[in-house]
DNA sequence: TTGAAAATACCTATATGTGGGGATGTTTTG
DNA sequence: CAAAACATCCCCACATATAGGTATTTTCAA
């Protein structure tokens, strides 16, 4: 019997897949939760054998709760599956330790095939997926710490100024980062940062 | 019998749906897709008595599909089930024609309700959402076809001139939509309103 | 421990967007 | 038809971001 915990800010897709994973015989739903912090909690309690997450959760996103998962319990098996196919969101989940990655417009008979694949500790990653490329594209330039900090904090339409006073820090700093920060990811033009920073804010 | 069709991107929630829904005897799946030309096609030849339609979809949004279905045939019911709950994206689907408005972060079983209440010609709104707010909100500041079309260049990261430039008229003209809408969104600060087109953007 | 990367900070200049005002003609609509 | 909404254009001042430099200190890994 493989046991399974869902993590899913939409309880429509948990109900609809619980209404479907219930013909399989060997796969038992564990526990299933809105958001990551919810989803720890049932991780512990049930050390199920495969975990099923998606990204964007409130309270805690599922990268978070993906690298907690895997810090206390090596052995289960995370399999990712959100609408992201952008290759920072799946280097980030893999990073953090998922084994697994599924995109939300695939069938959920991709998503059984995962279970039972990574219930025997191999990957699995979805056909719509390019995984060399992504680990081609993201190794290269990835920001560090605090850029990812600053860059997070642009995505909340907070200005240089803003942030160098909450960071306690000069605003050319923040305009240097600014600019290592177009410079990595080959970005130009006015507010190019700003849009690549909202529309990736899912990633940090 | 009630015959529904259903638009999603996300083919795992169409699968799930599909499963759940299959329980219920009164109530037949006619057919499904994953975009909204899809969708047309499904609804002229079947012409179900319920279009379950996601706003965000390829080659045509959930907005305007409504709007094409209701035009052709004003007999059948919408029910917009989304994602977004800001009062903008509700507003478009109810204008568009949508006579329901279901959370994807609610359980199945409020689809199910929403489908037999707007079999009955009857509307069904997500309780999480506040309708009398919505109309307030959105009857007062909306942006004009001008505004709109500027908005998505602004979201596509094309600054004041540019837009000039493909519209064929002068910056100063740019520059006043964009106080006007600032204006009318209520918002302000550097870089506010590029933030909220790249955020809002599926609402055009 | 030594070197590379990161974080810090400043300079000048330019481009872009915001905020205030005013103006004129057209389109929509009650 | 008349009023309201819309689209067009301009002015000025100011804030913010980008682009090109240079430079010091801290942190971390080989």
């Amino acid at each position: 019997m493989i046991t399974v915990a869902i993590a899913e800010d939409h309880q429509a897709l948990i109900d609809g897949m619980l209404s479907y994973l219930e013909y399989e015989e060997d796969i038992s739903i564990v526990g299933y939760a809105n958001d990551g912090k919810a989803l720890l909690d049932i991780v512990r309690r049930k050390q199920p054998n495969v975990v099923i997450c998606d990204i964007r959760m409130p309270k805690m996103d599922g990268i978070v709760a993906t690298r907690h998962i895997k810090k206390e319990f090596p052995h289960i098996n995370v399999l990712a599956f959100t609408m992201y196919d952008q290759d920072k969101a799946v280097q980030q989940m893999l990073d953090a330790g998922a084994t697994g990655y599924i995109l939300k417009n695939s069938p959920l008979k991709v998503v059984l095939e995962a279970i039972y694949t990574l219930s025997e500790n191999k990957t699995y990653y979805d056909a719509k997926l390019n995984i060399e490329q992504v680990s081609k594209n993201s190794s290269t330039s990835i920001l560090s710490r605090r850029e990812k900090e600053i860059l997070a904090l642009i995505a909340q339409r907070k200005t240089s100024q803003e942030i160098a006073d909450l960071l306690f820090i000069s605003k050319s700093t923040i305009d240097t980062h600014r600019k290592n920060m177009i410079q990595k990811l080959q970005l130009q033009g006015a507010n190019e940062l700003l849009g690549y920073a909202i529309e990736q804010k899912y990633a940090f």
